[in-house]
DNA sequence: CTGTATCCTTGCTGATACTG
DNA sequence: CAGTATCAGCAAGGATACAG
């Protein structure tokens, strides 16, 4: 299969040349991008697991987490039985949906059947 | 240092519901970010190198192949000694700098200072 | 239902040496 | 100058079992 992932973070001095980079740094993990996507309507984690097949619970614990700490989510948990919580934007991440969007229309036009040409 | 990477690719299911994983299959790639932003004016492998530092040839030659194969960049060769190799930003990778562009906005207003905090 | 903890696998990154 | 080939290391992704 074709291979499209990276590892490790950028340099810092990097962003000073390339701002893009630090957004890079935000929405770099496998699932970030959809989740986010998703996130545009409020929703409780086991409906992301549904949304995002193929994710584990782990995974996506540990990218919802990380969403957090980036401050693109926000976390809410209902003190019920059994546990509820809901995951939703915040104002940094609802401005970055207006990205997503365009990253989405220039998919459709240019991204889409170009895989396993390699 | 914090974690950012990302391993494997997505399935295709997803880019029917979220679009913006086929670009982002495109764009996934330690430097091809940047390496699209140098490319803004074509430049020389050399080069490109040199405004990237701490990227390796080998990873280069890759990221350069994969943007290639992806059909973003384009790869001249003069027949000199020595060689001399232009890479320049086919349409589809022209059509991809406002989005950088955006990204960039984007991350000079909220990816900046929430590094380190996890 | 929503996680957490652990281990394992994958494969990208990066370095080095070599070539036309 | 512009690569290619090879190898090693390690971080991220994934699976499973367990917990509040």
């Amino acid at each position: 299969m074709a291979r499209t992932s990276f590892q490790g973070e950028i340099p810092k001095e990097q962003i000073e040349v390339c701002p893009v980079t630090g957004t890079q740094n935000v929405i770099a993990g496998k699932w970030k991008i959809i989740i986010l996507w998703h996130l545009k309507e409020t929703k409780r984690f086991g409906e992301l697991q549904r949304l995002v097949p193929g994710i584990s619970k782990g995974i996506l614990t540990s990218q919802l987490r990380e969403l957090e700490n980036d401050q693109m989510i926000r976390r809410k948990v209902y003190q019920e039985v059994p546990p509820k919580v809901e995951y939703s934007l915040t104002d940094a991440g609802k401005s970055f949906i207006p990205i997503l969007e365009s990253m989405g229309e220039w998919g459709k036009k240019y991204a889409i059947s170009k895989k396993d040409v390699r």
